[in-house]
Parts: structure tokens; C-alpha cells; sequence
DNA sequence: TTTTTTTATTTGTCTGACATTTAAAAGTCT
DNA sequence: AGACTTTTAAATGTCAGACAAATAAAAAAA
């Protein structure tokens, strides 16, 4: 297949980026079997153990499956959405979660790429998209919720929102900035009283998008992106932090 | 540190999810050093090639780095900003191009999210970043560009108006997003003709977020979006395929 | 023909060893 | 004492060979 150079670095790492490069300029097509382990180890002259640590750097990301038995291998993996988004959420949590981002920032780019939904989700939303709005929105009305309950039912609420775009590739790309946030804001306390006024932004939403009409949903976005740095703001510098 | 049942499936999955979920859930911090992986191996009563395994797996996402010599061993990688842009667009660029995701579809989750970023660009581009993108639409109009390069200037210059906006994680979810496009729009080849529309839209858009105008830039990239679309069309049904 | 058994192949894992890198400790010289 | 050199120990990277377990295909038996 390919070949690498005599450089006693990572010879694992050097195999693994050959046949991810195959794998994503076409050279190797979804659901084709590799060569066994010893054949691959044979090929690139190093040892078996060394083929398995560069396949399960693969495997890492989805892009092998292995099987055992007979007539068994390593195939090429169809990437499907569910686990491109698992991949989405990971990289975007740990991002997030190591490198400092200012709530502000993070919002930001969350309610805007919500917005970029909303016109279209406003547009094609189906019932179901909109009853699993709704039932999210009762939910967040119970008064016994954790604050970690609630921000799981507006994670929730928000998929809705996107998923009712209807564009699979937006649903995935919106999976990271929206769940990405979550533990930010599970550090936010949700007074009742704020939790009315985000209930009552969502119910607004929700209308919006059942009146198919883009731009107000685009508008009270914005306003529940206002709310969310309101209080972000305050619970921060009640705690002395920086937002 | 954790613990596996003796399962006997797949240990070095088993172990990298263990030491995975412990790097997210903070019980595991940056830069910190993991024990060693004869202690690994110890501590998870398996052998060291197993442990191995299991770290390349998370060297794959980046979630680790390794060291080698005295006082080496693996540590808590900072996932930083380049790494994840890498792992969006692998992840991106795979999706697409084993999903049968049709041209439209991707379209227009890409121009979606890239009018989200606009009315931010408008208002915070830097001087440098306009003049990136009047740079890249020069380029775009020498006649002699192959279609490669162009769509390769194209990125660019979407990238630049991105950016503008300041948002670095605005920046890392688009990067997926357009660059991932690129393979698709490879495809298409850019008659004279529309190379001069698509060049004219550019400007048109650069002249909006120079005038700190987000509301244009936007219709102008729906503009460019229509086009996009119908030169796609064209080219499609001239090949006898679906769009 | 159908069912059962055997067999061969392939991944998963283990053991043990050696090579290479690297930082710190030990030693040596001025 | 201080600066430089050498040694040493610890860690990853790699290799070789072996066995276990799973699995599908081939062979055998009913």
C-alpha cells in the first residue's frame, strides 16, 4: 500500500496516517477488508504488535471495525452520524473544558449557529419536532427539577430546535456547540425566577417556529442568548469569577 | 484507578474509555503524568502490549501524549485548537464522503453557518482579515487557476471571513463545515463564466463587512449560496446525476 | 439433504526480551 | 567549589513467539 520512511519515530503512528490517507482519498472503500495483521506487518516489515497499535488508533476513530474468525479483519467503517456525533460532543466538551473559553464566547457561537437553525427549522419543522419542544418546555415548569435536570431538558429542547432544520449535517455540526456547553452551564445555579423567564423565551420560540416564522425565532434567540449572559454574569461575579 | 469486569472482550477499549472518561470528568488534569505502563499494567491486570493499546487509542484523539526516556511516560494533552480543527475535518470530511449526503444538503448547512458567523465578522474584522480576503479574490481572478486551486482560495477566503468574526470556536465548528466541502466542490468545474460571478459575489461580500454591514453580507452569501447551488445543478445534470 | 464435526484463519492477549531515548545522578577535572 | 563528562536508571518503542477464543468454511456423518 504505502511506505515508510526508516525514521525510528512512531512507526505505529506513520502506518496508521498511511491507511487513514487511503481510507480518505478513496483508495480504500467502505466495507473493505484490510489485509490480516501479519500480512499488514509483513508489507510495512514491522511487527505484529506494533500493525495493532496503528489499527486501534484507527479504531479509535471509528474508522476500522475489526472482527475476529475466520474470514474476519479489519473493514473500512462506514462512519455513520451517531458516531461522528459522539466524536463532535467529545472533542468539543474537552476543548471547551481545557483551553479557557469565556462562557461569553462559547454562548456566542452557540446562539449564532442556532440562529443559522432557526429560519429553516422554522420552515420544515414537523409536529414531532415541535410536540418534543413542548414537552420539554413542561418539563423545565416543574418546580422539583435539579438545576442539572433542567439543563439536560434544554439541551434537549435545543436539539429539537435544530433537528427540526431537517439538515443532518447542521443536527451534527450544532451537536457539539449546544451539548459542548452543558457543563458550563450546569455550574449555573437557575433561580425560579429565572427559570420562568427562560421557560417563557422557549414557549416564544417554540412559537415562533410553530408560526414558521424565521425571523422571530432569529429575535428571541438572541433575546434568550441576553438572558443566558445575564446570568451567567451574575452568578459569576457572585462568585468572584470572570465570565 | 478503575476497574474492568473480566468481560473478556475488547480490554484495551475497555481501559482507554476508563482513562478517557476519567481525563473528562477532571479527575485527571492537564499535563498530568499517567503511571507508567508497566503500571498500568498492573493496576488493570493486563498485560503491557494490552495497556499500549489502549493508550494509542487515546493518542488517536489526541487526549494523551507520550514521552520517552527517564521521567517519560504518557500525560494529559491540552486539546488544542489546531488538534481539534484537525479532528473536525477528518470527522467532517469522512461523514460526507461515505454518507451519500447530497450536494444541497451540505450546501446548505455550510452557508447556514456561515451566515451565523457574518453579522459578527461585519462588526469585529480585523484590518488584516479584509485584506485576506481581497488577497484571495485577486488570486481568484487570474485566469490561469486550475479548479483546484481556485476552491482552495475559495476556502480561504471563507475562512478569512470566518475568522473575522473573533470567535475561535466559531472558527473551529466551521472549519468542519467548509472545509470539508472542499472534496465535493473539487468536483465541479468552474467555467470561465462562473468563476467571474462567484469572484463578483466575493467582492460584494468583502464590500459589506468592510462597510461593517452583517445584514448584507448575509443576503450576499444567500446569493452566493443560490449560485453555488445552480452551477452545481448544472454541472450534475450535465453528468447525468442527482444534485 | 441435513446436521454435526473438524479445521483453518484471524483477532485478542500474554510473556519476555532488547533497543532507544532522556533526565538525573555520579564522577572527574580545573 | 564549580563546570563538564560519564554513567545509570527509567521509560517508551519495537520485536519474536506463543496460546486462547471466535468464527466461517470445509469435511464428515446421519
Amino acid at each position: 500500500m504505502k511506505i515508510d520512511p526508516n525514521d525510528p519515530a512512531d512507526l505505529s503512528a506513520q502506518i496508521a496516517t498511511a491507511i487513514r490517507d487511503a481510507i480518505m482519498d478513496g483508495t480504500l472503500i467502505v466495507d473493505e477488508r484490510l489485509p490480516s495483521e501479519s500480512e499488514l506487518a509483513e508489507q510495512f516489515s514491522v511487527s505484529r504488535p506494533t500493525v495493532r497499535e496503528a489499527l486501534k488508533r484507527l479504531a479509535a476513530q471509528s474508522l476500522i471495525r475489526t472482527q475476529r474468525g475466520a474470514s474476519g479483519g479489519a473493514f473500512v467503517n462506514r462512519l455513520s452520524y451517531k458516531d461522528a456525533y459522539t466524536q463532535q460532543i467529545t472533542t468539543s466538551t474537552l476543548l471547551l473544558s481545557m483551553n479557557a473559553v469565556s462562557f461569553t464566547t462559547a454562548c456566542e457561537a452557540r446562539y449564532a449557529m442556532e440562529r443559522a437553525c432557526a429560519p429553516l427549522s422554522a420552515a420544515r419543522r414537523s409536529a414531532d419536532h415541535l410536540a418534543t419542544m413542548r414537552a420539554e418546555i413542561h418539563r423545565q415548569s416543574q418546580p422539583g427539577l435539579t438545576d442539572e435536570a433542567f439543563c439536560t431538558s434544554d439541551v434537549a429542547f435545543h436539539r429539537a430546535l435544530v433537528d427540526g432544520a431537517g439538515n443532518p449535517i447542521l443536527s451534527y455540526q450544532l451537536a457539539g456547540a449546544v451539548e459542548a456547553m452543558q457543563p458550563l452551564m450546569n455550574i449555573i445555579t437557575f433561580t425560579a425566577r429565572s427559570r420562568e423567564t427562560i421557560v417563557a423565551l422557549h414557549e416564544a420560540i417554540a412559537d415562533a417556529v410553530e408560526a414558521h416564522d424565521g425571523l422571530m425565532a432569529c429575535d428571541r434567540l438572541s433575546a434568550l442568548e441576553a438572558e443566558t449572559l445575564a446570568l451567567a454574569r451574575s452568578v459569576f461575579t457572585a462568585r468572584g469569577k470572570r465570565a
